[in-house]
DNA sequence: CGTCATTTTGAAGACTGTCAACGCGCGTGG
DNA sequence: CCACGCGCGTTGACAGTCTTCAAAATGACG
């Protein structure tokens, strides 16, 4: 069940992260300029659920502020997180009735959120809208394809150099950043453990390839250094 | 550059295994009706590269009988197999203009190539065309994202289990089957050594899980069992 | 200034990887 | 027809990376 009616009425002061929203899952722009009116606004205070794993599909969303990330849970509490998503990234979208993952907001946020019917029809007649639909899902397509050599064949040292690679370039600032995610939900999207995922971090200030001015702000001090890290 | 020529001279001896073409990666019976007949039948040989990474996507392709791999190759040689496909799944789609993945016959492989072009020509006019280019890719990043829990999250033998169970599923006999593919692809697969997986079988077969026959025979002798160790 | 969540650090252990040798099946050639 | 060679798979011993369990440190907030 969505729980959008329970968030809706909260007043959120939505915290924006500076990320810019034509990221390489953010060029979404056509399909902005369409369908940004026909959405709803809707907020979600930090850690509120947007939608849960196996509900119906019924919106796809876009993010105006905020951060939110998508994940799967194994009985035995075992998270995998799937993607993260900033200002105006969409996510949300299936081609089947149901959702894959649950989507949670990481820190207060407002997205747009469009009925899944009203796209789906639109496709019927428009070309261009059923083009829209199929790019975004070939993106996240293409992400996860790139996050499977990193779960399936990297060291936590490659996986964390990669994270903060693409953290990066998502950044306005690509030296200089703040992390909407905690060491967990990092740790959960990298597939190793939260103390690893410290350790990694530690190691890399040591060795002087970045600073860390508080545990969420990252300063890269060599990114050639660490695009050799990975791949 | 696609090896096509050079192969589609060659007299394939197609060897064809028995899988259902109806698996849940398998489910394009639109497409191939609408399709089918507009196809290219060519042949390749064991091993034999049927795309190369970054290559042009020129060709979208149906299998009529072999086994494909699709993978990514790292510098130092290791390789993250992304996907298997058996008689009537298609592969190669992209909506970008380059191939993300290698593709190569596991066996002597007959496919139905069909130009890229034509189809998203076709889509411009014909919804349900586009509905269905969409939908191939849904499917596997459905298929990719249950592949990042096993890859982020699972342990030896939770990732052989569930290797087995999808092989079994998309077999006609599930509870006895051939693997088109060799122990080092399934190590790629799933993110292993060759002698973890090796071992993991061996294991299963001490605990009477499975038999082998033989290296690629597999007997399920506990599906219920098999299933309870993943997920 | 105290409390609680989060992060970091430490020590020990487990699982998987690495390196190495052996076995098996099969095709080729003597 | 059998021996040999080769690719592939299995098994063993050991090492290493990451996890687990535990405790201390840091930081946000009332």
């Amino acid at each position: 069940m969505l729980v959008q009616a329970k968030q809706a009425s909260q007043a959120a002061a939505a915290m924006s992260y500076p990320f810019r929203a034509d990221t390489p899952a953010g060029k979404q722009r056509g399909f902005q300029n369409s369908l940004d009116l026909m959405g709803l606004k809707l907020p979600f205070s930090r850690n509120a659920e947007i939608y849960g794993q196996a509900e119906p599909a019924e919106y796809v969303y876009k993010i105006l502020s905020g951060s939110v990330r998508t994940y799967k849970l194994l009985d035995d509490g075992r998270r995998q997180i799937g993607a993260f998503y900033l200002p105006g990234d969409v996510f949300g979208i299936e081609s089947g009735a149901n959702h894959r993952f649950s989507a949670e907001a990481m820190a207060d946020t407002v997205v747009l959120a469009v009925k899944r019917a009203t796209l789906t029809a639109l496709a019927q007649t428009d070309a261009a809208i059923a083009r829209e639909l199929w790019q975004i899902t070939a993106r996240e397509l293409d992400h996860v394809h790139d996050q499977m050599i990193l779960l399936g064949r990297s060291s936590a040292q490659e996986r964390v150099a990669s994270f903060l690679a693409e953290m990066s370039e998502r950044s306005e600032n690509q030296s200089e950043f703040v992390l909407p995610m905690s060491r967990q939900d990092i740790a959960d999207y990298l597939g190793l453990t939260i103390e690893t995922v410290s350790r990694t971090f530690s190691s890399m200030e040591r060795r002087a390839l970045i600073e860390l001015p508080s545990s969420r702000k990252v300063r890269l001090k060599s990114r050639a250094a660490l695009r050799n890290m990975h791949s």
